[in-house]
DNA sequence: ATTGAAAGAGTCTCAGT
DNA sequence: ACTGAGACTCTTTCAAT
């Protein structure tokens, strides 16, 4: 069940299947829910008038592409205050596919993704260390990932 | 360019596009390439069959879903050799989205998707802290996400 | 709200280039 | 390898429940 909104079982269990396969047509996953394909073609709709659903993307295998290296950066500012001007050119660098303003160790953390190790001690060295405001970082790499999945939004 | 396929500039505009919106029709993302329809048929069922696409997922907005906290959890092992049975206990807590092996401060690092904190506290406190093997946690919660985006594969 | 059927749009196949 | 057209499947709409 939503906070904000009200989903019922039927809309969970589609958002469910849908964020592992977004292919599947109407008609097949009405039979897997015992509705009919009208019943969630409605839904669907409704989940995306709201707002719930924001679209579907393409999943791609990176290391395929070629981006071998994923890493996390925990960044220290030298004033919390810093943090939009800082947000603002971490987000030039195109390496850098997420950034979170954080509590614990870190005022910010940010996650990489790079071809190989001397893109990623190039965005280190090249890019971080040459934005005002950033004291200093500490890099995280991943050796392997060992799972990656959608939260479970139903028992 | 792949590192282990050959893809030309089609395949990585497709791949890019679709990467945050993978409705798009085939004719459509076709004009926008300046190709066929067909031509980008024949390609995404090459890119599948390569497994280049892994396939297509629904993007949910989890605040409307209520999962309001995001968090991430370094992880420091008793010993190294402990890291299978440990991520084999991680699997079976669902809040746990995403488990890395890394180097760096800690031995692993996970991510986490909760509808509230109290529900963190239960993770880090009853879950987690019974799982022999691991020697301490540092919590990092994100209190805003600056921005989250795809790896950019075209220049 | 859900259904089933008809209309419209998209995917898939294939012969031609 | 790309194209365009025909066959097929899926989405979308809608009247009935």
């Amino acid at each position: 069940m939503s906070a904000k909104l009200n989903l019922d079982k039927l809309d969970l269990q589609i958002i469910e299947h849908m964020m592992s396969d977004a292919e599947i047509s109407y008609a097949d996953l009405g039979k897997k829910l015992f509705v009919s394909g009208g019943t969630i073609h409605v839904r669907i709709k409704k989940l995306q008038k709201d707002g719930v659903i924001k679209g579907t993307r393409l999943h791609p295998d990176l290391k395929l592409l070629g981006y071998d290296v994923i890493a996390f950066i925990g960044i220290y500012l030298r004033e919390s205050s810093l943090y939009d001007t800082v947000a603002k050119e971490l987000y030039k660098i195109k390496e850098i596919v997420r950034l979170n303003y954080t509590t614990g160790n870190y005022s910010m953390f940010a996650e990489v993704v790079c071809k190989d190790i001397s893109e990623l001690r190039d965005v280190l060295h090249e890019k971080l260390q040459k934005i005002k405001g950033i004291e200093r970082t500490e890099t995280i790499i991943s050796l392997e990932e060992s799972f990656s999945r959608n939260v479970k939004i139903l028992d």
